[in-house]
DNA sequence: GAATTATGTCAACATTGCTGACCTAATGGC
DNA sequence: GCCATTAGGTCAGCAATGTTGACATAATTC
């Protein structure tokens, strides 16, 4: 089971790197690529979700943003109940981008999961689920829009 | 099979986070974890054959190297049969720290796949090894000791 | 109207990656 | 023995991405 520790950190080394020569020309990182997948995955995220599911604090996400805002890849608009919530969408040439990008890492998958037969994708979805810390809000589930209501 | 993008990232995000927090203690970072972790499964293992598995150049591993070295967790011996070809060892201390590192690494492994059943294990080992590039010069393979000869 | 909340922003700093340039010591070819 | 090559170390500077801390602003709530 040892083993299981390198093969997971060759196996995200390769599996990023797909990525990054896409990101490249474009004159972006990781971590651009890390907020247009969410931005693109769920539409309407507002920034507090974004930095609970990143886990990286409001300042570094601000500077990647903003160069996503500005290279008009996500769009930022007024919260629709509560204006102070911005919300976030990708714009036609960020979701262009987000699938160029999910197209490589799926073509990965795909690759791999075709060496596995049928109960590969199956196991390989339930061996990275039990993999994720059981989350305490939830907040990583996707498809979520309301916002996280505290104790009142 | 697109899910699978987001699952990877939590997966490893949170395998990861496990190590951070007892590196902290140590004043160490991921890069040193990823060399210790090296050394201490490849007892002998030379500086070039680090940088390949690690794809960092020398000067990036120099300088947490020489961390790990002067705080005594990684000694550096010369060569057996070339003396330029320093041999990377784990110390007594950097043994123990190895192992700390990979209890925690490993118990999460362990309750995942405790989830998962007898194939949990097989079926993640292959997953991942599917995930992983094919190595060019099985650099990569462990147990190596012996140098990459060139063509001669 | 005042307190709270969501977010932005500036400044400074740490970690970990990079390139380029140059140095030393050991080896191997001749 | 001499010289080119090889393995590695080191210095300087820079980039990406993370951090804290402090303070600003606008919208909302009480």
């Amino acid at each position: 089971m040892y083993e299981l520790i390198e093969l997971f950190f060759f196996a995200y080394r390769d599996f990023v790197g797909d990525a990054d020569r896409l990101l490249e020309a474009y004159g972006f990182g990781r971590a651009h690529h890390r907020v247009l997948y969410f931005v693109s995955r769920r539409p309407g995220l507002t920034i507090a979700e974004l930095l609970e599911i990143l886990r990286i604090t409001k300042q570094s996400l601000n500077r990647v943003l903003r160069e996503l805002v500005d290279k008009s890849f996500v769009e930022i608009r007024a919260g629709a109940l509560d204006r102070r919530r911005r919300q976030l969408y990708a714009t036609p040439d960020g979701e262009r981008l987000a699938q160029r990008l999910a197209v490589v890492q799926t073509r990965r998958f795909a690759l791999a999961l075709e060496q596995l037969g049928d109960w590969g994708l199956p196991s390989a979805r339930s061996f990275l689920e039990a993999m994720i810390d059981p989350q305490k809000a939830s907040s990583d589930a996707a498809g979520r829009t309301e916002p996280a209501k505290r104790a009142s």
